[in-house]
DNA sequence: AGCACGCCGACT
DNA sequence: GTCGGCGTGCTC
């Protein structure tokens, strides 16, 4: 009989089912008792004998919970402790507060084994680095410390870095910031939503830190290449991590920092089960280790003014405020023939000539193409439902308009703005051509940016560069005008953060201007404006914020959406609905999907403070809904009914 | 998911 | 009397 110490493992077996979201007990086997240690990937036994299941060792006991027979642990895959305890436990927070399973967190944490890369990284010697000195956050009054958060107010310009290349500021300081890290000894993790802004950063951090210490986690890796890299953080040196969305999830040695760039893009945003947002999974790691943490942007996402607002963030500005020249102008008929075919307008058209004699100049358009949405035919202002504000819309042109929330027939609409009762269909949008704006500046090159089209960056001799939102290249020395095309049809789009998205667009592509360069704005007035033109963005976003509040309205609540057959959907309504600051929008009907099936739909809202509530009486349902009931359809011809399905902070149901 | 256990119709 | 139908439930 072997000595009572270390005898169990508590093993988290690889599966998506929600009710196997827990932790199993199994025997050690004496033969094993070296190698089974927390972290490590294990083959398990699960119900009989025959059935084997990949999973991790999270504890290793003396015994465990469970007061039946263990089965032991088949084999350990790897001695290399993969899933460290940290990742472990944001994995499990993170899944709890998404009513999800922690599994599927892990799988974007841990990449799959590479036997190879694996035996390679072992052999190698460890990697010789040398100490890191510290270096200011230049520009800024900050000091990267244990537990210190901040809205970084991104610096709007470009500058050149000693290697030679042009990057926007914004990556300068998140490197230096990264720097004060590791001077402390600590890792850093940089999220950043793309390949181009990774890019920035990178060169960036390639500028104030020796190769050995900047390791890249990101999605155009091969899985062997995240494998290593993965490999590489689990070492005790202190390492400036940056990759996209998932890197929130690698293991880091003291982590000292996590920063996040322009948490408003929506790659931020997981589209895998459970659907975590990286500034999320950054605030709940934040929390965990204490860690320093930034969210550093141009402009400023109601949710980070939601926490500044708490006083979670701390505002962190500019020293000396930089204002970049931005100049609204109303869409007005151009004198020259060309450029109103173009529709630009004539003021816009001549400073863009102007400054074409210069250097480069930037024109941003839309991208082609928006979904046809429901407005008031009298004003133009989007129709909304009277009793929750969604959005109105028809499915054929025949049927009488919906509410696409609650599900209410807009019988007797008028519209809040001028009273009108009639509709009209909006937003489809046609594609301006490229083609037409090289007409209007004869003998000029351009260059075209966009999906197909990727252009990194240009150079400063003159030329006409038109991009897509957010595919702008960057120009050295700053383009010397950008033109914003088209306000209008980019505030069309509906979605519940249409404003905060075209700020966003708007000022990352301003920033790219050089120094007193005019950045024309066409076709837009208002607050969002002089937002822009006055650069106080998080003003804009606290009036944001406020307007979610009074609608109550995501970011100012929470929200999960749950889909699936009625009679789950109306039982998961009935767990949560009678609970304090929760409210439930639906059920709708939402079938019949492709597959034929129709289904329901529920919106729950609910305050900050309910959200461990709803999540796991929610969960449960889950979970139920996974054992219990399960209709065995004998008939192949009646279609399978929907899966209950739950899914947190997804603010598409409010765009429509 | 798989797979075992369990309580009602037509068979040697 | 029982062989097996798949509804129900569990996985250390």
């Amino acid at each position: 009989m072997p000595p009572a110490a270390d005898r169990v493992a508590r093993v988290l077996v690889d599966s998506s089912l929600p009710q196997l979201d827990r932790l199993f007990d199994y025997r050690i086997p004496p033969e094993l008792r070296g190698a089974a240690r927390p972290g490590v990937r294990v083959r398990v036994p699960i119900r009989s004998a025959g059935r084997i299941a990949d999973g991790f060792i999270i504890e290793v006991a003396e015994a465990g919970d469970y007061p039946g027979p263990l089965s032991d642990l088949d084999a350990v895959v790897s001695e290399v402790a993969v899933l460290t305890p940290e990742v472990w436990e944001l994995a499990r927070r993170v899944a709890d507060r998404a009513a999800g399973s922690a599994n599927d967190v892990v799988r974007l944490a841990v990449p799959k084994r590479q036997v190879r890369v694996e035996k390679g990284w072992l052999a190698e010697p460890p990697t010789p680095r040398t100490p890191i000195s510290s270096i200011v956050v230049s520009g800024y009054d900050i000091t990267i410390s244990p537990g210190a958060r901040f809205a970084v107010d991104a610096i709007p310009r470009v500058t050149q870095l000693r290697a030679g290349a042009w990057v926007g500021e914004w990556a300068v300081t998140m490197a230096a910031m990264a720097v004060q890290s590791l001077a402390g000894g600590a890792s850093a993790i940089l999220a950043v939503p793309d390949y181009r802004d990774q890019r920035q950063l990178t060169a960036a951090l390639a500028d104030v830190l020796p190769p050995e210490r900047i390791v890249h986690l990101d999605a155009r890796q091969s899985n062997p290449e995240r494998y290593r890299a993965v490999l590489d953080c689990l070492g005790e040196d202190a390492l400036a991590i940056v990759g996209n969305r998932s890197v929130v999830y690698s293991p880091a040695a003291r982590l000292g920092l996590i920063a996040v760039w322009d948490d408003g893009d929506p790659l931020h945003a997981e589209p895998l089960s459970p659907y975590v947002h990286t500034r999320d999974a950054a605030l709940v790691r934040q929390e965990q280790q204490g860690c320093a943490l930034a969210f550093v942007g141009h402009s400023r996402s109601a949710d980070v003014e939601r926490l500044v607002e708490l006083g979670w963030l701390a505002e962190a500005l500019p020293v000396r405020a930089i204002l970049p020249r931005v100049i609204p102008t109303v869409q007005q008929q151009s004198e020259d023939r060309l450029a109103a075919q173009a529709r630009i307008p004539s003021s816009a058209w001549r400073a863009a000539r102007e400054a074409l004699a210069d250097g480069p100049v930037l024109v941003q358009v839309a991208r082609p193409g928006y979904a046809p949405r429901l407005a008031c035919a009298t004003c133009g202002q989007s129709a909304r439902c009277g009793f929750c504000e969604g959005p109105l819309a028809t499915k054929t042109s025949r049927s009488v308009p919906a509410c696409q929330w609650c599900g209410r027939i807009a019988a007797n609409w008028a519209c809040s703005n001028c009273e009108g009762t009639t509709f009209r269909s909006v937003g489809q949008g046609s594609a301006r051509t490229a083609e037409d704006l090289g007409r209007a500046f004869p003998g000029v090159r351009v260059i075209i940016a966009d999906g197909e089209h990727q252009v990194l960056d240009v150079g400063s001799t003159p030329a006409l560069v038109i991009a897509t939102r957010g595919a702008e290249p960057i120009a050295a020395g700053g383009y010397r005008a950008v033109l914003l095309l088209d306000g209008e049809r980019m505030l069309a789009r509906e979605s519940l953060r249409v404003a905060e998205d075209c700020l966003r667009w708007w000022s990352n592509a301003i920033a790219l201007a050089a120094p007193g360069a005019p950045a024309i704005l066409v076709g837009v007035g208002g607050a969002l404006a002089s937002a822009l033109t006055t650069w106080r963005l998080g003003a804009y976003a606290r009036g944001e914020l406020a307007d979610r509040r009074r609608l109550r309205f995501p970011p100012a609540v929470r929200v999960a959406t749950v889909t699936g057959d009625a009679a789950s959907v109306e039982a998961s309504v009935r767990a949560v609905a009678e609970f304090d600051h929760v409210d439930v929008l639906g059920p709708v009907d939402v079938g019949p999907a492709p597959s034929g099936a129709t289904g329901m739909r529920a919106i729950v809202r609910f305050d900050y403070a309910e959200g461990a509530t709803v999540a796991s009486a929610l969960r449960a349902e889950v979970i139920r809904n996974a054992t219990t009931r399960r209709k065995r359809l004998a008939s192949a011809a009646r279609p399978a009914l929907p899966t209950l399905k739950v899914r947190f902070d997804d603010t598409e149901p409010f765009d429509q």
